[in-house]
DNA sequence: ACCTGAACACCGTTCAAGT
DNA sequence: ACCTGAACACCGTTCAAGT
């Protein structure tokens, strides 16, 4: 049987879990599919476009229902709201080896159909802050935890090859919700000083 | 004459504002400095350590003496410490084509010498913060601002290519400072909550 | 429609051998 | 001490030709 756009996004996340970014190589992938590299462009413009594909791919993906780019429960106040939504993006980006990393390169360039930052502009639109506002908090976001992960990834593949002798993953992720934290008692502030509205919890 | 690791940093540093990261080859620098690529092995062990150091040579420099490294004014509170701070190190990164994904790339990994987040610690701890509140917040700032100067660059190099119609350098600097300035109520807030020490202004 | 074979124009890195 | 020549083991991408 012929292979279809689904099948080469699919295996491109099994080798990126498998061997990393570094090794997501055409021919590898090809390799893993039994066919020449050559073949991949019929179904693919190129390596770039791919890479987005499996950006979309990793955004996509949730545990129960709680994916990056699920809507946040409208019940939730914006601070409950935005850790919720923070940490299942994190989730998402920690489910696959570089998976930050690859988020991180394919985001900004505006390749990828899935926008992470979608559901936060939503709560925060529900706050009552401006256009303006709702795109720096989003961006800072964003950036801080794309950051972070990336930071948090990068050493486990270095404590996993030996370089350096020191990785808690608690600690990782008590310095997320803290750092985090900064940015959700900033946003609120600025919810608090607007109007009279969306009061926390 | 022959070559020292020095001018093999800088003409590194010259081939990255010409043309980019991408094209920072190891054969396009040697063809710079009228030598051939294996010639730069017996100044530099690879290409990793290589962009290490230009990471360095990109923190070192400053506009004045307001670098990214440079001690922070005692005067200052911590508000308006961090900003200045953040801004030096905005400009830093701003100043070479790429300058943010270079330092991005080799901050994690462990190899260069400096840290930007060093002046940042040394404020904290004169406000009063413990270690552990320290590191998160140098962590979350250091991620912040660059990811949005990763942004900043990418956008306005695709700009420039003509992939993407709008890039407005005044709106990037706005939505730096207020996204700088969540973290910033963040971290007062942190500060004002410890012991009655360190007050803003 | 989908894939192979083979090439093109590159990479980073190593290392004997030259001076 | 410093560099060349030449190779090794790769890359992403293209494209005629096959089926």
């Amino acid at each position: 049987m012929s292979l279809n756009r689904q099948d080469v996004v699919r295996a491109a996340v099994e080798v990126l879990d498998r061997y990393g970014l570094e090794d997501l190589t055409m021919r590898r992938l090809a390799g893993l599919l039994g066919v020449k590299a050559g073949a991949l462009y019929w179904h693919v413009e190129n390596k770039q476009t791919l890479l987005a594909l499996v950006s979309d791919e990793i955004l996509g993906q949730g545990r129960g229902g709680a994916s990056a780019v699920a809507p946040i429960d409208e019940g939730l106040g914006p601070a409950e709201g935005l850790r919720r939504w923070a940490g299942a993006f994190r989730g998402a980006l920690l489910r696959h080896r570089d998976g930050a990393e690859v988020v991180s390169s394919t985001l900004p360039v505006g390749l990828g159909r899935i926008d992470p930052a979608e559901p936060v502009s939503g709560l925060l639109e529900r706050s009552g802050l401006s256009a303006q506002q709702r795109r720096f908090c989003s961006r800072a976001l964003v950036h801080f935890i794309l950051g972070h992960v990336i930071e948090e990834q990068t050493r486990s593949q270095l404590h996993d090859l030996g370089v350096v002798g020191e990785f808690d993953p608690q600690g990782e992720q008590e310095d997320f919700e803290r750092g985090l934290e900064l940015l959700v008692t900033g946003v609120c502030a600025l919810v608090d000083g607007g109007d009279g509205a969306g009061g926390a919890s």
